[in-house]
RNA sequence: CGGGAAGUAGCGCAGCUUGGUUAGCGCGCAGCGUUCGGGACGCUGAGGCCGGGGGUUCAAAUCCCCCCUUCCCGACCA
């Protein structure tokens, strides 16, 4: 079975992920390029991710709220690592309402700056401290080379944005979204295995002190980060003057962190779990985990299929029925398969006679003819079991393509097939620019004794796991 | 912007080397019929400024020149 792999237009793919899941539009007289229209059943999925994160983030005592779309060109300026890392990929409104704008405005590639503005004028005291926010929202980077849901130059996330008294705070947060948000909901609910460590010097977030990374690795090796979650010290505080006064009397700039995910989830989803047979969709991630074939509605087989249907809605089941016997089984059946339906349930008169129906588990390919009383369990547990082993299949994968190696040749050679793990002082300035001239990036860098790595953390004591990536 | 490749029906492609009836094929789409427990089949049909402009020629999808667009590799990146 082939990895699915995504490109900018998804032509080299196999068609049918456009077709299902979603496209992206290049045409002249069309969208803009880069950007991307996604179908029902891939926007489905996003919003089964949308809210598993949410109830993750507001788990976090984090609220939602809204800000804008344009900021000012002048609010870019203000930090600036950040004007300089974003400068390139901004689009920049110059009209409106007919007219020249006196400031052009640019349509956000991230929201620290407009956010750190409200914010300024929101934090006066220790006591309003830690505001906790986050933001569901659209974005836009005028990529180089966009590719369909991994680099799109429009798309949908959430940004999450705090304010905190002291920068162990600040930090402490960082790292708990990091793990109770990100890492628990990609390897949870997406099944997805994932590294998890501090992005180097070169990789940082532009305004970040340090930054944090997820790195997952993808069917054909390569590395994909699935979310990044920011230190950003006192740096955006500095630029819009976001101070309180402490408990003491005195007056200092806010910690802050930001971090984010998005749709490149969906990206990660196809190409971790996808096959030749189309995609693989974890039970916990499946707008609909169960579908219901009906084959032919002869000898009360409709009936039987509502009733079961009915049976796994009671039981908690995200259930479809398929009724449409004018369209042939054998094309029913690939439909779902596509889709990523984790399980399927056959239900026809032949079967019913004996009492039976079929259950087909999309991840494994099995079939089982199982008592009509026994379906309903038979798919729960069809159901825990498939989104075990759908993790476990990606992390035996990541395992056995990971290397570890102890000279730079060697990380590029296995680095050609998977991750390659080595000590970190040998990734200095000299040793990243090597692996970058053969397309081979520091993912994240972690400490040999497994706790998180500090700023100040001499390189002896970590270790920088390298791979190519999207 | 540097290096490669490609633009012909909604999608995927052939035809071009060696100009020559009305530009083909597969998928998809529409109609009718037979099918229907793994992408069914037959018949009929609709659908083309052959990327654009200029040139050569009796004649250009095909040869020449210019332009445009897109894709892949690199710089950027959630």
């Amino acid at each position: 079975m082939a990895a699915p792999v995504l490109t900018s237009q998804a032509d080299d793919f196999p068609k049918w992920y456009q077709d299902v899941i979603a496209k992206a539009e290049l045409a002249e007289n069309g969208p803009v390029r880069g950007t991307m229209v996604i179908r029902p059943t891939g926007y489905a999925i996003w919003e089964r991710v949308q809210r598993e994160l949410d109830d993750r983030i507001k788990a976090c005592d984090v609220d939602n709220a809204y800000f804008p779309l344009f900021i000012p060109q002048s609010f870019l300026t203000k930090e600036a690592e950040h004007v300089e890392g974003f400068s390139p990929e901004l689009a920049v409104v110059t009209h409106g309402g007919g007219e020249q704008l006196a400031e052009p405005v640019v349509v956000r590639p991230t929201s620290e700056t407009v956010i750190n503005h409200f914010f300024s004028k929101w934090v006066q005291s220790y006591r309003d401290l830690p505001l906790l926010i986050n933001q569901w929202a659209n974005v836009v980077r005028w990529e180089l080379r966009p590719r369909l849901f991994l680099r799109s130059s429009e798309f949908l996330w959430q940004e999450g944005h705090t304010c905190h008294a002291d920068g162990a705070d600040a930090r402490a947060f960082a790292l708990r979204i990091l793990d109770e948000v990100y890492e628990a909901t990609i390897r949870d609910v997406l099944a997805i295995p994932v590294l998890t460590g501090r992005k180097s010097e070169r990789e940082r977030f532009p305004g970040a002190i340090a930054t944090w990374t997820l790195e997952a690795m993808m069917g054909d090796g390569k590395a994909l980060q699935m979310g990044t979650s920011h230190e950003l010290g006192q740096n955006f505080a500095r630029a819009f003057d976001t101070t309180f006064s402490t408990a003491d009397g005195g007056t200092d700039y806010v910690w802050q962190t930001s971090w984010g995910a998005t749709t490149r989830l969906i990206g990660a989803l196809i190409m971790a779990h996808g096959d030749d047979a189309g995609l693989r969709l974890p039970p916990a991630v499946a707008p609909v985990q169960c579908v219901i074939v009906l084959v032919r509605d002869e000898d009360g087989a409709g009936a039987a299929a509502d009733a079961l249907a009915g049976e796994l809605r009671a039981a908690g089941v995200r259930v479809r029925i398929d009724t449409r016997v004018d369209v042939s089984f054998g094309r029913r059946s690939v439909e779902w398969e596509l889709k990523g339906i984790p399980v399927r349930i056959e239900v026809g008169p032949r079967d019913l006679k004996e009492g039976n129906v079929t259950v087909v588990r999309r991840d494994a390919g099995t079939k089982d003819s199982v008592a009509v009383t026994a379906a309903a369990a038979a798919v729960s547990t069809s159901l825990t079991d498939a989104q075990a082993a759908l993790l476990a299949q990606a992390g035996e994968r990541m395992r056995a393509r990971t290397t570890s190696v102890s000279t730079l040749d060697e990380a590029v050679e296995a680095a050609a097939t998977g991750f390659a793990e080595l000590p970190a002082k040998l990734t200095d300035d000299a040793g990243e620019d090597f692996l970058n001239g053969k397309s081979v990036t520091i993912r994240c860098l972690r400490r040999t004794d497994g706790e998180r790595p500090r700023p100040e953390d001499p390189a002896e004591d970590l270790v920088a796991t390298v791979a190519r990536s999207y």
